[in-house]
DNA sequence: CGATCCGTTGACCTGCGTCAACATATGTGG
DNA sequence: CCACATATGTTGACGCAGGTCAACGGATCG
Protein backbone atom coordinates (compact mmCIF):
# COMPACT_ATOMS: atom_id res chain seq x y z
CA UNK A 1 0.00 0.00 0.00
CA UNK A 2 1.12 3.28 -1.10
CA UNK A 3 2.26 5.52 2.00
CA UNK A 4 4.34 8.37 0.55
CA UNK A 5 3.81 11.93 2.05
CA UNK A 6 5.35 14.71 0.28
CA UNK A 7 5.94 17.41 1.84
CA UNK A 8 5.96 20.98 -0.04
CA UNK A 9 6.57 24.59 0.70
CA UNK A 10 3.53 26.77 0.48
CA UNK A 11 2.09 26.40 -3.11
CA UNK A 12 -1.39 27.61 -2.75
CA UNK A 13 -1.35 31.10 -1.40
CA UNK A 14 -4.71 31.66 0.97
CA UNK A 15 -5.29 34.48 -1.37
CA UNK A 16 -5.80 32.29 -4.53
CA UNK A 17 -7.60 29.30 -2.55
CA UNK A 18 -9.96 27.72 -5.16
CA UNK A 19 -12.26 26.73 -2.17
CA UNK A 20 -12.91 30.21 -1.28
CA UNK A 21 -14.29 30.86 -4.99
CA UNK A 22 -17.41 27.79 -4.07
CA UNK A 23 -21.02 29.60 -3.09
CA UNK A 24 -20.48 26.80 -0.13
CA UNK A 25 -18.15 28.69 2.04
CA UNK A 26 -18.27 31.79 3.53
CA UNK A 27 -16.31 34.76 2.82
CA UNK A 28 -13.08 35.99 4.97
CA UNK A 29 -12.13 39.80 6.00
CA UNK A 30 -8.57 40.46 4.83
CA UNK A 31 -7.71 40.36 8.31
CA UNK A 32 -8.54 36.86 8.73
CA UNK A 33 -7.47 36.16 5.59
CA UNK A 34 -3.76 37.11 6.32
CA UNK A 35 -3.79 35.70 9.58
CA UNK A 36 -5.17 32.14 7.96
CA UNK A 37 -2.17 32.23 5.32
CA UNK A 38 0.15 33.03 8.34
CA UNK A 39 -1.13 30.09 10.10
CA UNK A 40 -0.70 27.97 7.32
CA UNK A 41 3.04 26.39 7.69
CA UNK A 42 2.90 24.41 4.34
CA UNK A 43 1.43 21.61 1.64
CA UNK A 44 1.31 17.63 2.20
CA UNK A 45 0.45 15.21 -0.69
CA UNK A 46 -0.64 12.13 0.25
CA UNK A 47 -1.27 9.08 -1.65
CA UNK A 48 -4.32 6.91 -1.95
CA UNK A 49 -4.53 4.63 1.13
CA UNK A 50 -1.87 7.08 2.86
CA UNK A 51 -2.98 6.72 6.58
CA UNK A 52 -2.82 11.13 7.57
CA UNK A 53 -2.92 10.43 11.32
CA UNK A 54 -3.01 7.49 13.89
CA UNK A 55 -4.83 6.59 16.79
CA UNK A 56 -2.17 7.03 20.05
CA UNK A 57 -0.34 9.49 18.47
CA UNK A 58 0.01 13.11 19.29
CA UNK A 59 0.02 15.20 16.17
CA UNK A 60 2.08 18.88 16.09
CA UNK A 61 -0.14 19.32 12.90
CA UNK A 62 -3.72 19.54 11.95
CA UNK A 63 -4.66 20.21 8.71
CA UNK A 64 -7.62 21.45 6.20
CA UNK A 65 -8.31 18.82 3.18
CA UNK A 66 -7.75 21.15 0.18
CA UNK A 67 -8.24 18.00 -2.31
CA UNK A 68 -9.46 14.52 -2.12
CA UNK A 69 -11.18 12.80 -0.24
CA UNK A 70 -10.54 10.55 3.16
CA UNK A 71 -12.18 8.65 6.30
CA UNK A 72 -11.79 8.98 9.69
CA UNK A 73 -12.16 5.57 11.74
CA UNK A 74 -11.27 3.73 14.99
CA UNK A 75 -10.52 0.06 15.45
CA UNK A 76 -11.31 -2.72 18.33
CA UNK A 77 -8.40 -5.02 19.16
CA UNK A 78 -9.40 -7.55 17.25
CA UNK A 79 -9.34 -6.05 13.97
CA UNK A 80 -12.98 -4.66 13.69
CA UNK A 81 -13.16 -1.36 11.71
CA UNK A 82 -15.96 1.74 12.67
CA UNK A 83 -15.55 4.14 9.84
CA UNK A 84 -16.67 6.85 11.49
CA UNK A 85 -16.92 10.20 8.84
CA UNK A 86 -15.87 11.13 5.94
CA UNK A 87 -13.49 13.58 4.75
CA UNK A 88 -13.90 15.90 1.91
CA UNK A 89 -11.78 19.44 0.69
CA UNK A 90 -12.69 22.34 3.59
CA UNK A 91 -13.22 19.57 6.38
CA UNK A 92 -10.54 20.63 9.15
CA UNK A 93 -9.01 17.41 10.52
CA UNK A 94 -6.85 16.72 13.73
CA UNK A 95 -8.80 19.14 15.60
CA UNK A 96 -9.27 17.11 18.41
CA UNK A 97 -6.24 15.57 18.93
CA UNK A 98 -4.67 18.94 18.76
CA UNK A 99 -6.99 19.90 21.92
CA UNK A 100 -7.46 17.01 23.76
CA UNK A 101 -3.58 15.86 23.43
CA UNK A 102 -3.52 12.00 22.33
CA UNK A 103 -5.54 11.02 18.73
CA UNK A 104 -8.54 8.29 19.75
CA UNK A 105 -9.30 7.79 15.89
CA UNK A 106 -6.95 7.34 12.13
CA UNK A 107 -7.48 9.06 9.56
CA UNK A 108 -6.45 7.67 5.77
CA UNK A 109 -6.65 8.90 2.38
CA UNK A 110 -9.32 7.45 -0.17
CA UNK A 111 -7.66 9.71 -2.89
CA UNK A 112 -4.79 11.02 -3.75
CA UNK A 113 -5.59 14.27 -0.70
CA UNK A 114 -3.83 17.87 -0.45
CA UNK A 115 -3.86 18.84 3.03
CA UNK A 116 -2.95 22.60 4.48
CA UNK A 117 -0.76 22.09 7.08
CA UNK A 118 -1.10 24.27 10.43
CA UNK A 119 1.16 23.92 13.70
CA UNK A 120 -1.02 22.89 16.73
CA UNK A 121 1.16 25.45 18.88
CA UNK A 122 -0.72 28.29 16.93
CA UNK A 123 -4.05 27.53 17.82
CA UNK A 124 -4.08 29.88 20.73
CA UNK A 125 -3.23 32.53 18.17
CA UNK A 126 -6.53 32.44 17.11
CA UNK A 127 -8.46 32.36 20.32
CA UNK A 128 -6.46 35.20 21.52
CA UNK A 129 -6.54 37.47 18.42
CA UNK A 130 -9.25 36.57 16.44
CA UNK A 131 -12.34 36.06 17.71
CA UNK A 132 -14.19 35.31 14.52
CA UNK A 133 -12.38 32.93 13.78
CA UNK A 134 -12.70 30.74 16.81
CA UNK A 135 -16.23 30.96 16.79
CA UNK A 136 -16.02 28.97 13.18
CA UNK A 137 -13.82 26.53 15.12
CA UNK A 138 -16.39 25.59 17.66
CA UNK A 139 -19.00 25.95 14.76
CA UNK A 140 -16.93 23.35 13.07
CA UNK A 141 -16.43 21.00 15.60
CA UNK A 142 -20.33 21.35 16.07
CA UNK A 143 -21.12 20.62 12.75
CA UNK A 144 -19.29 17.32 13.04
CA UNK A 145 -20.80 16.70 16.16
CA UNK A 146 -24.01 17.07 14.23
CA UNK A 147 -22.87 14.64 11.80
CA UNK A 148 -22.00 12.01 14.15
CA UNK A 149 -25.37 12.22 15.84
CA UNK A 150 -27.37 11.27 12.73
CA UNK A 151 -24.86 8.80 11.87
CA UNK A 152 -25.48 7.20 15.19
CA UNK A 153 -29.09 7.25 14.82
CA UNK A 154 -28.30 5.66 10.82
CA UNK A 155 -27.03 2.97 12.31
CA UNK A 156 -28.71 2.00 15.92
CA UNK A 157 -32.03 2.21 14.05
CA UNK A 158 -32.11 1.72 10.85
CA UNK A 159 -32.73 -0.72 8.71
CA UNK A 160 -29.67 -2.05 6.16
CA UNK A 161 -30.90 -0.39 3.21
CA UNK A 162 -31.91 2.50 5.03
CA UNK A 163 -28.34 2.97 6.48
CA UNK A 164 -27.06 2.51 3.20
CA UNK A 165 -29.60 5.03 1.46
CA UNK A 166 -28.40 7.16 4.06
CA UNK A 167 -25.03 7.11 3.72
CA UNK A 168 -25.10 8.05 0.26
CA UNK A 169 -27.62 10.36 -0.09
CA UNK A 170 -25.36 11.92 2.54
CA UNK A 171 -21.44 11.85 0.85
CA UNK A 172 -23.92 13.02 -2.34
CA UNK A 173 -24.83 16.11 -0.70
CA UNK A 174 -21.49 16.87 0.29
CA UNK A 175 -20.08 16.53 -3.22
CA UNK A 176 -22.36 18.26 -4.83
CA UNK A 177 -22.03 21.19 -2.34
CA UNK A 178 -17.82 21.23 -3.14
CA UNK A 179 -19.22 20.99 -6.94
CA UNK A 180 -17.40 17.83 -7.29
CA UNK A 181 -18.64 16.41 -10.18
CA UNK A 182 -17.28 13.82 -12.67
CA UNK A 183 -18.76 14.51 -16.18
CA UNK A 184 -22.38 15.15 -14.95
CA UNK A 185 -22.86 12.99 -11.71
CA UNK A 186 -21.55 12.75 -8.67
CA UNK A 187 -19.15 9.79 -8.15
CA UNK A 188 -18.11 8.42 -4.62
CA UNK A 189 -14.38 6.84 -4.59
CA UNK A 190 -15.23 4.46 -1.78
CA UNK A 191 -15.22 0.83 -2.21
CA UNK A 192 -18.35 -1.91 -0.80
CA UNK A 193 -15.85 -2.69 2.03
CA UNK A 194 -15.66 0.65 3.12
CA UNK A 195 -19.59 1.10 2.52
CA UNK A 196 -19.53 -2.17 5.17
CA UNK A 197 -17.25 -0.68 7.90
CA UNK A 198 -19.59 2.87 8.09
CA UNK A 199 -22.50 1.02 8.49
CA UNK A 200 -21.75 -1.85 10.67
CA UNK A 201 -22.55 -4.04 8.22
CA UNK A 202 -20.77 -7.06 6.74
CA UNK A 203 -18.93 -7.00 3.19
CA UNK A 204 -21.66 -9.27 1.95
CA UNK A 205 -24.84 -8.19 3.01
CA UNK A 206 -23.32 -4.70 1.83
CA UNK A 207 -23.18 -6.03 -1.07
CA UNK A 208 -26.36 -7.36 -1.71
CA UNK A 209 -28.12 -4.03 0.16
CA UNK A 210 -26.18 -2.21 -2.68
CA UNK A 211 -27.93 -4.18 -5.25
CA UNK A 212 -31.24 -3.50 -4.57
CA UNK A 213 -30.65 0.05 -4.45
CA UNK A 214 -29.19 -0.30 -8.22
CA UNK A 215 -31.87 -2.24 -8.90
CA UNK A 216 -33.86 0.75 -7.83
CA UNK A 217 -31.50 2.35 -10.27
CA UNK A 218 -31.01 4.76 -7.40
CA UNK A 219 -27.23 4.08 -7.87
CA UNK A 220 -24.81 2.51 -9.80
CA UNK A 221 -21.57 1.26 -9.01
CA UNK A 222 -18.77 1.86 -11.20
CA UNK A 223 -15.36 0.06 -10.48
CA UNK A 224 -13.93 1.17 -7.72
CA UNK A 225 -16.94 4.11 -6.72
CA UNK A 226 -20.57 4.68 -6.50
CA UNK A 227 -22.25 6.94 -8.61
CA UNK A 228 -25.68 8.73 -7.40
CA UNK A 229 -28.85 8.60 -10.29
CA UNK A 230 -31.90 9.37 -7.31
CA UNK A 231 -30.50 11.43 -4.66
CA UNK A 232 -34.21 12.37 -3.62
CA UNK A 233 -35.33 8.55 -3.44
CA UNK A 234 -32.72 7.76 -1.12
CA UNK A 235 -33.18 10.42 1.04
CA UNK A 236 -36.98 9.36 0.99
CA UNK A 237 -36.07 5.79 1.57
CA UNK A 238 -34.01 7.08 4.35
CA UNK A 239 -36.28 9.77 5.74
CA UNK A 240 -33.54 11.93 6.30
CA UNK A 241 -34.19 15.53 5.06
CA UNK A 242 -30.80 16.91 4.64
CA UNK A 243 -28.97 19.19 6.09
CA UNK A 244 -29.92 22.70 5.45
CA UNK A 245 -26.55 25.07 5.89
CA UNK A 246 -26.57 27.68 3.92
CA UNK A 247 -22.70 28.97 4.07
CA UNK A 248 -20.64 27.25 6.40
CA UNK A 249 -16.67 28.70 7.78
CA UNK A 250 -13.85 26.82 6.74
CA UNK A 251 -10.65 27.65 8.31
CA UNK B 1 -45.91 12.50 32.68
CA UNK B 2 -44.12 15.18 34.36
CA UNK B 3 -43.15 18.60 32.37
CA UNK B 4 -42.95 21.28 34.66
CA UNK B 5 -39.99 24.11 34.68
CA UNK B 6 -40.43 25.90 37.34
CA UNK B 7 -37.77 29.29 36.94
CA UNK B 8 -35.84 31.02 39.82
CA UNK B 9 -33.72 33.62 39.85
CA UNK B 10 -30.03 32.68 40.48
CA UNK B 11 -29.82 30.78 43.43
CA UNK B 12 -26.37 29.12 43.45
CA UNK B 13 -23.76 32.04 43.21
CA UNK B 14 -21.12 30.76 40.66
CA UNK B 15 -18.76 31.58 43.34
CA UNK B 16 -20.25 29.05 45.48
CA UNK B 17 -20.79 26.44 42.74
CA UNK B 18 -20.79 22.86 43.94
CA UNK B 19 -19.03 21.82 41.10
CA UNK B 20 -15.98 23.82 41.34
CA UNK B 21 -14.90 21.96 44.18
CA UNK B 22 -14.54 18.81 42.47
CA UNK B 23 -11.24 17.73 41.66
CA UNK B 24 -12.42 16.78 38.12
CA UNK B 25 -12.90 20.33 36.96
CA UNK B 26 -10.30 23.16 36.21
CA UNK B 27 -10.30 25.73 38.15
CA UNK B 28 -11.15 29.31 36.95
CA UNK B 29 -9.35 32.77 37.21
CA UNK B 30 -11.62 35.49 39.39
CA UNK B 31 -12.00 36.90 36.31
CA UNK B 32 -13.63 33.88 34.61
CA UNK B 33 -15.76 33.65 37.41
CA UNK B 34 -16.73 36.82 37.40
CA UNK B 35 -17.71 36.72 33.40
CA UNK B 36 -19.59 33.48 33.99
CA UNK B 37 -21.20 34.71 36.55
CA UNK B 38 -22.63 37.15 35.01
CA UNK B 39 -23.52 35.32 31.89
CA UNK B 40 -25.88 33.18 33.51
CA UNK B 41 -29.15 34.59 33.54
CA UNK B 42 -31.16 32.23 36.07
CA UNK B 43 -31.46 28.42 37.19
CA UNK B 44 -34.42 26.42 35.93
CA UNK B 45 -35.68 23.31 37.83
CA UNK B 46 -37.11 19.81 35.97
CA UNK B 47 -38.79 17.38 36.43
CA UNK B 48 -37.94 14.00 35.60
CA UNK B 49 -39.44 12.55 32.74
CA UNK B 50 -39.89 16.44 31.19
CA UNK B 51 -38.36 17.55 28.25
CA UNK B 52 -35.51 20.30 27.95
CA UNK B 53 -35.30 20.96 24.30
CA UNK B 54 -36.66 20.01 21.43
CA UNK B 55 -35.74 19.32 17.96
CA UNK B 56 -37.05 21.46 15.78
CA UNK B 57 -36.62 24.52 18.04
CA UNK B 58 -35.09 27.44 18.11
CA UNK B 59 -34.01 27.84 21.43
CA UNK B 60 -32.54 31.26 23.15
CA UNK B 61 -30.95 29.53 25.94
CA UNK B 62 -27.96 27.14 26.82
CA UNK B 63 -27.68 25.55 29.45
CA UNK B 64 -24.92 23.74 31.88
CA UNK B 65 -26.30 21.15 34.09
CA UNK B 66 -25.66 21.69 37.75
CA UNK B 67 -27.68 18.57 39.20
CA UNK B 68 -29.56 15.34 38.05
CA UNK B 69 -29.40 13.46 34.66
CA UNK B 70 -30.60 13.53 30.92
CA UNK B 71 -30.08 12.42 27.55
CA UNK B 72 -29.84 13.54 24.17
CA UNK B 73 -31.28 11.61 21.42
CA UNK B 74 -33.09 11.83 17.62
CA UNK B 75 -36.14 10.44 15.97
CA UNK B 76 -37.49 8.74 13.08
CA UNK B 77 -40.83 9.21 11.90
CA UNK B 78 -42.07 6.11 12.99
CA UNK B 79 -40.97 6.73 16.27
CA UNK B 80 -37.73 4.45 16.34
CA UNK B 81 -35.31 6.54 19.25
CA UNK B 82 -31.34 6.54 19.48
CA UNK B 83 -30.04 7.85 22.43
CA UNK B 84 -27.06 10.01 21.64
CA UNK B 85 -25.42 10.38 24.90
CA UNK B 86 -26.23 10.85 28.45
CA UNK B 87 -26.19 14.38 30.29
CA UNK B 88 -24.91 14.99 34.16
CA UNK B 89 -23.80 17.78 36.13
CA UNK B 90 -21.21 20.29 34.62
CA UNK B 91 -22.11 19.37 30.71
CA UNK B 92 -23.38 22.27 28.63
CA UNK B 93 -26.00 21.20 26.60
CA UNK B 94 -27.85 23.57 23.58
CA UNK B 95 -24.39 24.58 22.34
CA UNK B 96 -24.98 22.57 19.04
CA UNK B 97 -28.61 24.56 18.61
CA UNK B 98 -27.26 27.68 19.47
CA UNK B 99 -24.32 27.62 16.94
CA UNK B 100 -26.15 26.34 14.11
CA UNK B 101 -29.77 27.64 14.51
CA UNK B 102 -32.25 24.79 15.16
CA UNK B 103 -31.67 22.18 17.18
CA UNK B 104 -31.48 18.93 15.96
CA UNK B 105 -31.68 16.64 18.47
CA UNK B 106 -34.71 16.61 21.81
CA UNK B 107 -32.93 16.82 25.76
CA UNK B 108 -34.95 15.04 27.81
CA UNK B 109 -34.80 14.85 32.01
CA UNK B 110 -34.03 11.00 33.80
CA UNK B 111 -34.37 12.81 37.12
CA UNK B 112 -35.05 16.07 38.62
CA UNK B 113 -32.70 18.30 37.00
CA UNK B 114 -31.37 21.81 38.03
CA UNK B 115 -29.92 24.00 35.18
CA UNK B 116 -27.92 27.20 34.62
CA UNK B 117 -29.42 28.90 32.40
CA UNK B 118 -27.04 31.49 29.60
CA UNK B 119 -28.48 33.53 27.17
CA UNK B 120 -27.59 32.27 23.24
CA UNK B 121 -26.80 36.38 22.54
CA UNK B 122 -24.19 36.74 24.80
CA UNK B 123 -22.04 33.80 23.47
CA UNK B 124 -20.42 36.32 21.24
CA UNK B 125 -18.93 37.93 24.69
CA UNK B 126 -17.34 34.62 25.33
CA UNK B 127 -15.29 34.67 21.99
CA UNK B 128 -14.85 38.46 21.87
CA UNK B 129 -13.31 38.73 25.44
CA UNK B 130 -12.10 35.27 27.11
CA UNK B 131 -10.25 33.39 24.30
CA UNK B 132 -9.22 30.87 27.72
CA UNK B 133 -13.48 30.25 27.53
CA UNK B 134 -13.56 29.92 24.13
CA UNK B 135 -11.02 27.35 24.02
CA UNK B 136 -12.92 25.78 26.83
CA UNK B 137 -16.06 25.88 24.58
CA UNK B 138 -14.33 24.46 21.38
CA UNK B 139 -12.55 21.58 23.49
CA UNK B 140 -16.40 20.76 25.13
CA UNK B 141 -17.42 20.28 21.41
CA UNK B 142 -14.14 18.43 21.05
CA UNK B 143 -15.01 16.27 24.18
CA UNK B 144 -19.15 15.58 23.00
CA UNK B 145 -17.31 14.16 19.59
CA UNK B 146 -15.09 12.01 20.96
CA UNK B 147 -17.79 10.27 23.32
CA UNK B 148 -19.70 9.86 20.04
CA UNK B 149 -16.98 8.65 18.54
CA UNK B 150 -16.87 5.53 20.86
CA UNK B 151 -20.15 5.53 20.87
CA UNK B 152 -20.37 4.48 17.17
CA UNK B 153 -17.74 2.03 17.31
CA UNK B 154 -19.89 0.10 19.76
CA UNK B 155 -22.53 0.17 18.46
CA UNK B 156 -21.59 -0.13 14.60
CA UNK B 157 -19.11 -3.27 15.95
CA UNK B 158 -19.55 -4.69 19.19
CA UNK B 159 -21.81 -7.35 20.16
CA UNK B 160 -24.90 -6.73 22.80
CA UNK B 161 -22.94 -7.78 25.01
CA UNK B 162 -19.86 -5.72 24.32
CA UNK B 163 -22.08 -2.64 23.64
CA UNK B 164 -23.67 -3.07 26.95
CA UNK B 165 -21.04 -3.50 28.89
CA UNK B 166 -19.30 -0.46 27.25
CA UNK B 167 -22.24 1.93 27.88
CA UNK B 168 -22.27 1.24 31.86
CA UNK B 169 -18.67 1.21 32.65
CA UNK B 170 -18.83 4.68 30.60
CA UNK B 171 -21.83 5.81 32.83
CA UNK B 172 -19.57 4.62 35.73
CA UNK B 173 -16.36 6.64 34.88
CA UNK B 174 -18.72 9.70 34.65
CA UNK B 175 -20.45 9.31 37.59
CA UNK B 176 -18.05 8.68 39.74
CA UNK B 177 -15.78 11.49 38.48
CA UNK B 178 -18.04 13.63 39.93
CA UNK B 179 -18.71 11.56 42.69
CA UNK B 180 -22.06 10.52 42.19
CA UNK B 181 -22.65 7.69 45.03
CA UNK B 182 -25.31 6.08 46.31
CA UNK B 183 -24.02 4.80 49.13
CA UNK B 184 -20.61 2.73 48.37
CA UNK B 185 -21.96 1.97 44.91
CA UNK B 186 -22.67 4.35 41.80
CA UNK B 187 -26.15 4.05 40.72
CA UNK B 188 -27.56 4.90 37.22
CA UNK B 189 -31.22 6.69 37.24
CA UNK B 190 -32.47 4.55 34.20
CA UNK B 191 -34.59 2.01 32.59
CA UNK B 192 -33.92 -1.13 30.55
CA UNK B 193 -35.56 1.37 27.46
CA UNK B 194 -32.82 3.89 27.27
CA UNK B 195 -30.03 0.92 27.59
CA UNK B 196 -32.32 -0.45 24.54
CA UNK B 197 -32.10 2.77 22.80
CA UNK B 198 -28.76 3.75 23.61
CA UNK B 199 -27.59 0.33 22.66
CA UNK B 200 -29.91 -0.05 19.29
CA UNK B 201 -31.33 -3.30 20.67
CA UNK B 202 -34.69 -4.19 21.34
CA UNK B 203 -35.91 -4.26 25.07
CA UNK B 204 -36.86 -7.80 25.32
CA UNK B 205 -32.86 -8.43 23.86
CA UNK B 206 -31.53 -5.79 26.06
CA UNK B 207 -32.93 -7.55 29.11
CA UNK B 208 -31.53 -10.96 28.38
CA UNK B 209 -28.04 -9.13 27.85
CA UNK B 210 -28.24 -7.63 30.68
CA UNK B 211 -29.28 -10.41 32.82
CA UNK B 212 -26.26 -11.95 31.63
CA UNK B 213 -23.85 -9.54 32.91
CA UNK B 214 -25.53 -9.55 35.98
CA UNK B 215 -25.01 -13.68 36.47
CA UNK B 216 -21.36 -12.63 36.06
CA UNK B 217 -21.52 -10.19 38.69
CA UNK B 218 -20.74 -7.14 36.99
CA UNK B 219 -24.17 -5.20 37.45
CA UNK B 220 -27.15 -5.37 39.48
CA UNK B 221 -30.91 -4.22 37.84
CA UNK B 222 -31.97 -2.34 40.97
CA UNK B 223 -35.97 -0.91 40.63
CA UNK B 224 -35.51 1.48 38.09
CA UNK B 225 -31.53 1.52 37.54
CA UNK B 226 -28.64 0.34 37.58
CA UNK B 227 -25.87 -0.33 40.41
CA UNK B 228 -22.53 -0.57 38.77
CA UNK B 229 -20.03 -3.64 40.74
CA UNK B 230 -17.12 -4.62 38.46
CA UNK B 231 -16.28 -1.83 36.15
CA UNK B 232 -12.90 -3.53 35.50
CA UNK B 233 -14.43 -5.95 34.44
CA UNK B 234 -17.28 -4.18 32.03
CA UNK B 235 -14.22 -2.76 30.25
CA UNK B 236 -12.16 -5.71 29.82
CA UNK B 237 -15.17 -7.26 28.78
CA UNK B 238 -15.88 -4.52 25.98
CA UNK B 239 -12.43 -4.19 25.17
CA UNK B 240 -12.40 -0.08 26.61
CA UNK B 241 -9.60 1.75 27.97
CA UNK B 242 -11.97 4.45 30.03
CA UNK B 243 -11.01 8.20 29.14
CA UNK B 244 -7.76 9.69 30.66
CA UNK B 245 -8.92 13.06 31.38
CA UNK B 246 -7.32 14.59 34.05
CA UNK B 247 -8.99 17.76 34.81
CA UNK B 248 -11.96 19.47 32.25
CA UNK B 249 -12.88 22.43 31.87
CA UNK B 250 -17.08 23.41 32.48
CA UNK B 251 -18.58 26.70 31.83
C1' DC C 1 1.44 -15.03 -15.26
C1' DG C 2 0.69 -15.68 -10.50
C1' DA C 3 -0.83 -12.48 -6.91
C1' DT C 4 -3.88 -9.29 -5.08
C1' DC C 5 -7.91 -6.50 -4.82
C1' DC C 6 -12.65 -5.98 -5.56
C1' DG C 7 -17.19 -7.35 -6.47
C1' DT C 8 -20.84 -11.25 -6.84
C1' DT C 9 -23.55 -15.09 -5.57
C1' DG C 10 -25.41 -19.15 -3.09
C1' DA C 11 -25.95 -22.12 1.13
C1' DC C 12 -26.37 -22.15 5.63
C1' DC C 13 -26.32 -20.42 10.44
C1' DT C 14 -27.18 -17.28 14.49
C1' DG C 15 -27.83 -13.06 17.05
C1' DC C 16 -31.19 -10.44 17.73
C1' DG C 17 -36.20 -8.98 16.80
C1' DT C 18 -41.10 -9.88 17.41
C1' DC C 19 -44.96 -11.59 19.73
C1' DA C 20 -47.13 -12.85 23.67
C1' DA C 21 -47.97 -13.73 28.31
C1' DC C 22 -47.16 -12.75 32.99
C1' DA C 23 -45.31 -10.41 37.51
C1' DT C 24 -44.82 -6.49 40.30
C1' DA C 25 -45.10 -1.94 41.58
C1' DT C 26 -47.20 2.57 41.63
C1' DG C 27 -50.81 5.63 40.70
C1' DT C 28 -55.64 7.26 40.09
C1' DG C 29 -60.43 7.92 40.05
C1' DG C 30 -64.64 6.44 42.01
C1' DC D 1 -61.22 0.81 49.90
C1' DC D 2 -61.47 -1.37 45.49
C1' DA D 3 -61.02 -1.46 40.27
C1' DC D 4 -58.41 -0.43 36.86
C1' DA D 5 -54.56 1.50 34.24
C1' DT D 6 -49.79 2.30 33.32
C1' DA D 7 -44.81 1.60 33.67
C1' DT D 8 -41.27 -1.64 34.20
C1' DG D 9 -39.08 -5.95 34.14
C1' DT D 10 -39.01 -11.22 32.89
C1' DT D 11 -39.38 -15.28 30.17
C1' DG D 12 -40.33 -18.52 26.32
C1' DA D 13 -41.41 -19.62 21.37
C1' DC D 14 -40.50 -18.59 16.97
C1' DG D 15 -38.95 -15.94 12.81
C1' DC D 16 -35.86 -13.19 10.04
C1' DA D 17 -32.24 -9.78 8.98
C1' DG D 18 -27.93 -10.04 8.57
C1' DG D 19 -23.45 -12.85 9.52
C1' DT D 20 -20.27 -16.53 7.99
C1' DC D 21 -18.25 -19.57 4.75
C1' DA D 22 -16.98 -20.64 0.33
C1' DA D 23 -16.29 -20.34 -4.41
C1' DC D 24 -15.75 -17.66 -8.56
C1' DG D 25 -14.95 -13.69 -12.08
C1' DG D 26 -12.78 -9.71 -13.68
C1' DA D 27 -9.36 -6.11 -13.33
C1' DT D 28 -4.86 -4.47 -12.30
C1' DC D 29 -0.07 -4.95 -11.48
C1' DG D 30 4.62 -6.24 -10.60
Amino acid sequence: MATTKTRNSQRTPCEQCPLRKLEHFRNFTPEELEFVSNFKTGELAVDAGATILVEGSHSAHLFTVLSGWGFRYKMLDDGRRQILNYMMPGDLIGLQGSLMGEMQHSIEALSPVTLCVFERDKLGGIFRNHADLAYDLTWIAAREERILDENLLSIGRRSALERAAYLLAFLYQRAKALQLFDGQRVSIPITQQHVADTLGLSIVHTNKTLKKLGERKMIRWADKGCDILDDKGLMQLAGWDGYKEKKRPFI
